[in-house]
DNA sequence: ACGTTGCGCTCCAACGTTGGATCACGATGG
DNA sequence: CCATCGTGATCCAACGTTGGAGCGCAACGT
């Protein structure tokens, strides 16, 4: 019977076109706990993102889940709510057996300490590329765009169209490899390569990566707003809350004020004004991650691999000359 | 052993340590396979919507996902990509066995539909409440804010403050039991209800309840524009997908032309103009479908129910007088 | 001293799938 | 006519968990 679900060992056309009908009768699917406890695999991958609802981390899902299928792989969605016990958990390979792989999206943990947790489980980081310390060999797949080199090509474009005085929304510390971390480098790189200086007063930080969080940071900042001609936002939330608090307190973008993101969300695609953007091929991301998981399964290619997709910088109204 | 996971049957205090210190030092996790495949139940729920990045739907997917944790059950969603096909093989049940339930927003089927085809399992429809023939029998669990009601609020609101000739966007032909037909149905009632009557040339319909889909629709009728000065919109998507083709326009929001949108996403808290918008209470909406779920479960309350959870009508920007 | 009670430990069947091992049978060759 | 071979059907153990059945033992009552 199985032979006849699964199109294996020898049958004969009468015994399979006899079970065939059988199972057409009554209505018969496979188990899939019995399946996969005899089969110890689940075909399905886990894809954990700091929260669903993120216009970006959304979008993404929906891109493994798209890309997963194609490969016959079912992908469910963990939440991890920026919280570094459940990172941790995520890391560890938590729910082994239910799942082939993980692909993990980390914000509180950085490679290093994911290393040091991980199991067994085939694993692909996404998102962070730099590390606290870059000689240390890294023992996990990941995917990411080169996020120094983009951050740098969206502070080239405000500099080249005459916006002097810029501010960076997003930053964080540099040494945990946090995304921040890896864009306020570009930006500060930018800066070097055209014989400038940064203003480091204008390198801010926010607690999230969302709109609420860019608008009250942006808010925080206002009595001294025009010392700046541009914001570079880490992301496209913290930039369209800040257009939002510039537009409360009448500071018109881009005439004032110039304003980049990063992700290329639909949000910035339809803004009043529209959003100038760092969008990064979340196809390729997703293939890529999947591949990788499935050679890992495979036990192909035990290298930990780097793989570096390609970006574009969309110019759209908000950084208009 | 099991004994001890899982707190049952007589276990004397030093069996319980003892095991417990094994347990611990082997790193033990029970197996999920073999876990289902003797309780044969998963605690997992299935959320099956159209689309995860829609922004509406991660939202409903994170409370989904917080909710169900809340009840001890993880929640896996599934994409329908508002096709037929999978649609029917969700309301069929599909992959029974490794789903406890399935809470089901559906697009293309409507109550009728689903009825005929449904299984056994517990299943609980989220949106819809019109039904093409409201006598018959219902068969499933139901939960959504009453749209037509809603509809009709906000279509008053605008009446109220001296717009006259609105138009719907985002309108479905009726019998069909859409969301779109229900919520034309109270523009078209609050119509009556103040003794006006709606122009049936401005009740437009749109593809897909996307930006783009609402900014194509209103190019379309650009040249007439000045005919109307509301806009009624059945989602927010549709909503920014208008006031970013108004805005091309050179139409002034709300000076020329008002709009409204719905589903209180966090684009519309941000965008400029901030968008009027009816607030569905999306966290009473995950409550009420896992309860129902759950009561389904444990066979309480055979009788289906159609619960009708609360909204707010959300006055912001666009629409100010 | 023996029977009874009940606590707590060990044992094992069953969940559904799978694929190798085993077996039955007809055909072919010596 | 018997031995061999190949085809295809059937059988069964194993995956890991669970909870009831069964059993040993100590405490208690008579």
């Amino acid at each position: 019977m199985s032979n006849v679900v699964n199109d294996t060992g020898r049958v004969g056309d009468a015994t399979r076109s006899r079970v065939e009908a059988v199972i057409a009768e009554l209505g018969y699917r496979p188990n899939l706990a019995g399946r996969q406890l005899r089969r110890g695999r689940t075909n399905t991958l886990a894809l954990a993102v700091p929260w669903v609802h993120a216009p970006y981390f959304s979008v993404l899902a929906h891109e493994m889940i798209d890309v997963g299928g194609d490969r016959g792989y079912r992908v469910l969605i963990e939440e991890t709510r920026s919280s570094r016990e459940t990172e941790l958990e995520v890391a560890r390979g938590f729910d082994v057996q239910a799942i082939d792989g993980i692909i993990f999206s980390p914000l509180e943990l950085n490679p290093a300490e994911i290393d040091e947790v991980r199991g067994t489980v085939p694993l692909v980081l996404l998102g962070e590329r730099a590390d606290p310390d870059p000689a240390r060999e890294r023992r996990t797949d990941h995917v990411s765009i080169d996020n120094v080199d983009a951050a740098a090509q969206v502070t080239r474009h405000l500099l080249e169209t005459g916006r002097r005085r810029l501010a960076f929304l997003g930053a964080e510390p540099p040494g945990a490899g946090r995304t921040g971390a890896q864009r306020v480098q570009g930006f500060l790189d930018a800066h070097t390569a055209a014989g400038l200086e940064a203003d480091e007063r204008w390198v801010l930080q926010c607690p999230q990566f969302s709109r609420p969080a860019g608008a009250a940071t942006v808010e925080s900042v206002l009595p001294r707003i025009d010392q700046v001609d541009g914001i570079v936002c880490a992301n496209d939330e913290l930039a369209l809350g800040a257009l939002y608090a510039l537009r409360r307190n009448g500071v018109r973008v881009p005439d004032d004020i110039a304003v980049t993101g990063w992700d290329n969300t639909e949000d910035g695609r339809f803004s009043n004004p529209t959003l100038t953007t760092v969008a990064p091929d979340l196809r390729a991301i997703a293939e890529t991650a999947v591949d990788r998981i499935i050679a890992q399964l495979e036990n192909r290619s035990v290298e930990p691999v780097d793989e570096v997709v390609p970006y574009r910088l969309l110019v759209r109204e908000s950084s208009r000359a």
